[in-house]
DNA sequence: CCGTAGTCTTGAACACGTTCAAACACCTAC
DNA sequence: GTAGGTGTTTGAACGTGTTCAAGACTACGG
């Protein structure tokens, strides 16, 4: 981690990294079965970091916007030192056939925990929404944050403002959706997107 | 094209390409800078058989829905045939460093012009709706395409039954959110996703 | 203490994408 | 027709991730 941190994900070679743990080339692929394996540490201790943060902003905040916006800058907090490092070996993370895809069966137990943390923030707040809604929500909150990590891989900006930008500017936005799916008229819209939703989610 | 197409993106060499062309390796380097370079032929493909398609649809319907459904459609039906292959290289598109890239500088002329479809789809249907959200929406819709893409290239199901399955079902949906629109107590909360859609644009 | 089976460790070797100095082809000017 | 310049072509060589046959180490039964 140290190296790919310091010289990127493409620039760190396996000889070095086996050199600088001491062992040969061939020992490193003993315990890790390939190069982007090596990062499967890495992603788990962002999760374990998160999870961390997100518990104290669960226990202080109360209201969904409040909830939602807390654990996603949580999730920025942690990530931001490894921006650069994370822009380069996003395009493993996004191929269908890697195990590190968020929607492959590896990730399954890492995806399943991350929107039980959504479901926490949800069932904890004080908003009010259709058993459906409810139910489906933490998914969606879940998708939601997928879309924030794909903007804050392409984010630019120093220090990633423009991701902070747009997560104070979304939550809020969430916030007000939620509130309308109480609406009698918007109930039927709700109803069909849940059922969206459950055809995405058969597939994975 | 050939090869790609029978043995896949990464077992295809450029050896094997340079040998199937009746040129040197070099030969092929001095014309494509870098083996992805060689599908961006594929990709412009993809996008005028689309257009093309895309027209027929557009001749032939008024409703939005109709007419989102029927672009949406005509994708598939030519991606189709590639399915197996898009998903092989599908890692490097999501690269935000490749001139691959939906969202890079590289690839600005096509995108523009896939939101231009989009402006099309909107713009020659008979649906009402505020001049902001008649604005944004083409962009909205094509980011919306995005997400289909990402759901077909992780679509294992014969013939990507599920992703039409998904078309099927969320277009009367953003119909039926284009309509709500119109309802004045959901007036202020499309002002604001129209701000968050500018955020999103201001960045890329 | 020896043998043996299982676990770990090694570095050379492989296949690949990519680069580059050299060679070649073609054209224009005189 | 020759000289020189520009654009094209070549294949060997480089650096990389990954594999593998061979060796070293460890534990344990006799």
């Amino acid at each position: 981690m140290r190296l790919f941190r310091r010289d990127g994900f493409d620039r760190t070679t396996m000889r070095a990294v086996a050199k600088e743990a001491g062992v040969s080339v061939g020992n490193a692929y003993y315990y890790f079965s390939s190069k982007e394996h090596l990062i499967q540490a890495f992603y788990d201790g962002i999760q374990v970091e998160h999870a961390e943060r997100a518990d104290a902003v669960l226990e202080r905040e109360t209201s969904l916007e409040a909830r939602l916006r807390g654990v996603l800058e949580a999730w920025l907090d942690v990530a931001a030192p490894n921006h650069e490092f994370a822009a380069q070996f996003f395009k493993n993370a996004a191929d269908p056939a890697s195990p590190l895809s968020p929607f492959s069966e590896e990730s399954t137990p890492a995806r399943e925990a991350s929107i039980e943390l959504y479901r926490r923030v949800v069932d904890g707040s004080e908003a009010k929404m259709t058993p459906a809604l409810r139910a489906e929500l933490p998914e969606l909150l879940w998708l939601l944050q997928m879309g924030f990590v794909l903007f804050w891989v392409h984010d630019a900006s120093p220090g990633q403002t423009r991701t902070r930008t747009l997560v104070a500017q979304a939550t809020p936005l969430v916030d007000r959706l939620v509130r309308l799916g109480r609406l009698p008229v918007v109930r039927g819209v709700i109803d069909d997107l849940m059922g969206v939703v459950r055809t995405i989610r058969s597939t994975a």
